[in-house]
DNA sequence: CGTAGCCTTGAAGGTGATCAATGTTTGTGG
DNA sequence: CCACAAACATTGATCACCTTCAAGGCTACG
């Protein structure tokens, strides 16, 4: 396993960008930093939502599952990100989805009271909150469009849209390990078909993949499945 | 054509329960109420978004299309659902979607400027808007884990989804009149599936269509499907 | 009365699901 | 340190579901 980083200190998270200290102290008032390791859930689905996060280390994936024990992928989460934000101010709130660590990772738990109390009122985070949300709405959207496209133009979609979120630099490499099983959880299919799709692609020449990084060799190659017919 | 019913009074609507006339009229201050016939767009995908919308009478659906002019339907919305509070906030705030008017429908147009100063600073309204939020995220998360689905699992959820969101009493007749197409574009599908699967159903009895209005006979038959293998 | 929108039906064919078996790597406990 | 279990990757064969294409009918409306 790799050596985990060291985290990046919370006060310099893009969301606190601009704040002092104090306020930011204020914001994460009673919280608690909690680690976890591969595959160790967060919270599961119907858990009362006592606690909005924000990711400090790593990523997770936030998952329901259908009675068959299917797994559907809703979206992963690295760090920076903020997860049951808009369930918070509902009475009687339950996590609609489970979250769980992909690798060793670490998020900050803040009470619901404190999220209620100074995040809703303080407009800076109220307007950045308001684009994450914009953006994931988005992401699903963009996802339903392509629900007819065949298989390979959704798993190039999702590759992009994995690699442009967190694209320090022009890296290729994707910013979290994730399996077969979860892209094909993710754009809703049988791992055997993902399986059979990203080996042609790497024997194309288009990407590689070393235990589960995957690298993207042919970037214009992806776009271009992406646009297909 | 059915004959439009008379619209119900702004003050009456549900997000302003609660509220005293004065106060309604600073929410819609400099608001202009729309009429739009069947098929006429209210807006489209790229527009400026200047104004926050708030359904007054029949119905719209929220559609993107992908480059083979295939349409997929987000969302639909009617009486007293609000459109685009999402990207009110944004700068160069831009409409995501296309909205088109199902029938003779009428929305009331507000001003972002009204919208981001008199809606965001009100807290029950921001509950309000939470909870819609909140109740869209949910329905395009249980859509998404339907993804895998047969195509009567997808249309039985869509139909129960419908009824379910404006259950006055026990009407089984879907509130908005909406045409096989329409129901394709919703489960990403094509329309001759729609049509074969429909079909099935009227004459195994657990439908009726009469023109576009289509009324479930055997509620627990598409209950039973929605929970199948 | 012709066009446009909607519904219907049939035939053909493909994409991807499913099932089954096997290999590989990782992690864990004796 | 080895053995075993668990998670992940792979490959092949089969076949059902749904898409696509083509053609035609129905109704509403200008």
């Amino acid at each position: 396993m790799v050596a985990p980083r060291k985290p990046t200190p919370i006060n310099e998270l893009p969301i606190f960008q601009g704040l002092k200290a104090e306020q930011v102290q204020e914001l994460i008032r009673g919280g608690i930093v909690v680690s976890t390791k591969h595959h160790e859930p967060l919270f599961r689905a119907g858990d009362p939502a006592s606690y909005f996060l924000l990711v400090l280390q790593g990523a997770y994936k936030l998952v329901r599952s259908d009675q068959q024990g299917h797994e559907s992928i809703m979206c992963f989460v690295s760090l920076g990100d903020t997860i049951a934000g808009l369930v918070m101010s509902r009475p009687n709130a339950i996590y609609p989805v489970t979250c769980i660590s992909i690798g060793q990772s670490m998020a900050l738990k803040i009470p619901r009271e404190t999220y209620n109390q100074e995040w809703l009122s303080h407009p800076a985070l109220q307007q950045h909150m308001n684009a994450i949300l914009y953006q994931r709405m988005n992401r699903m959207q963009d996802e339903r469009l392509h629900q007819r496209a065949p298989l390979q133009t959704r798993v190039a979609f999702l590759l992009l849209n994995l690699i442009e979120k967190y694209s320090s630099g022009a890296d290729r490499v994707l910013p979290l390990p994730i399996t077969r099983q979860e892209i094909a959880d993710s754009v809703g299919s049988a791992v055997e078909s993902v399986i059979r799709l990203m080996s042609d692609w790497t024997s194309a020449g288009i990407i590689r993949t070393e235990d589960r990084r995957i690298e993207i060799l042919q970037l214009d190659e992806l776009i271009r499945l992406t646009n297909d017919e």
